[in-house]
DNA sequence: TAGGCATACATTGTATACGATTTAAAACTT
DNA sequence: AAGTTTTAAATCGTATACAATGTATGCCTA
């Protein structure tokens, strides 16, 4: 899929917004080489932006900068992948508590709007696009928890699981367990604070019952890749 | 002994570094401007490498930068602050718990040396230096703990922290409750996992209570600030 | 003299040029 | 022909030059 711009000049900002995009929707596989040159062309900016905008990615943990060699789409290792997972199981069962102690009608209407977003998706069998906005699922309980801080880490803590997903994912099928995301929804609805929590806790141990963190050793790499040194 | 002479340029990390720890300690306080050129002249670098390291300390949340205005060291606001903590509080009892768990006796004597420092520089009257050591104990269990995402987090939100401090602190002289610090010490001696949780979560809780993070708008105003717009 | 306007200065933002390093390719040797 | 050295190309890192923006100064007018 092309990544388009509008003619005039691009921000950093926004070409991290779009590789961001492209990795949580999986249009760009962890380890992909991001050439500083071939981003310039296809954002009509100096190297100057595209290397802000890859720095600011290297900080956010979804792109890793070797030096002289070049930025690569990270490629978590299995240690990171089950840190991810344990830093969101600390983070977000706190945060499905507040958001249901906070949630407006209107936060509730938004997350059914959401799932259904992500429902289309599936069926139009989007599944990158889907995958995404399931992410974001999770970004939106932190902004209707209305914490911040919490909110920005997790929207790195999800795109970087979108990457453990890309590299550890088990079976292709089944993508996601929607009835989590209603259900918590209802809690919201029900002010239900501690039916919020247990079923977000629920919930992530599902998502990393899905994936493969066994102690094999770093996923599917590339022959070539593997004999090189 | 020969000395280097070879006037070594710093790269943008190092000076990162430094000015983190410049905060840290307090020799650099919230709001205070950080000009390029005047950075430049300092480690002798180009803008270029002054703006990366501006810049990392952005991603980080220790300085702001507004466009064409220039990078100042960030200013919590009340809500900012009362955040950092509710996140550490989330984050950190389980880091204790876990490196009750995995700590060896060489981790126990690394605290206790680390503790003693603390206090020999609380003896030399060294109040920055001291703080930035107890922040730094805890970014020390979370490495204990070998959890190195949150290892780097938490070295975050300890350096925003001490932004927090520098701007809510209630009373000038009574500084850190050292006997946390070391009944957590005692736990981890002990394998006490349970103790450790419990030891963390109220000393997170101590660290709260002796800021003043009432609803008074920003803390330490100028009138001349109150009414510049 | 106070306020508004215009100009000059200071600082930041972006693009480009140049040097350093790595990677790929070619030529050479054994 | 395989391996090694040499050469060239591609790519990245840093410094610098220039443009854009913001800030301060002085002048003019009412």
């Amino acid at each position: 899929m092309t990544i388009k711009l509008k003619s005039k000049t691009a921000t950093a900002d926004e070409i991290a917004l779009q590789l961001t995009e492209a990795i949580h929707t999986h249009r760009l596989n962890p380890g992909a080489k991001l050439r500083e040159d071939e981003i310039c062309d296809i954002f009509q900016v100096s190297r100057t932006i595209v290397r802000q905008s890859l720095h600011s990615l290297q900080h956010k943990g979804l792109v890793t900068i070797l030096r002289n060699k070049g930025a690569f789409v990270a490629k978590p290792t299995l240690k990171e992948a089950r840190e991810v997972f344990e830093a969101r199981s600390l983070i977000e069962p706190a945060m499905a508590r507040a958001a249901a102690l906070r949630a407006t009608p209107e936060d509730v209407a938004f997350l059914e709007d959401h799932m259904k977003a992500e429902k289309d998706a599936l069926d139009r069998e989007e599944v990158g696009e889907a995958l995404r906005l399931s992410g974001d699922f999770h970004v939106q309980i932190a902004r209707i928890a209305d914490h911040n801080l919490i909110e920005a880490l997790l929207a790195q803590l999800v795109a970087r699981s979108a990457l453990i997903i890309a590299l550890y994912w088990r079976r292709r099928n089944a993508l996601s367990d929607s009835s989590s995301h209603l259900g918590l929804v209802n809690a919201l609805r029900d002010r239900d604070a501690d039916g919020a929590e247990e079923i977000m806790k629920g919930h992530l141990l599902d998502l990393l019952m899905q994936l493969d963190l066994r102690d094999s050793p770093t996923g599917p790499v590339s022959l070539k890749d593997a004999l090189k040194k």
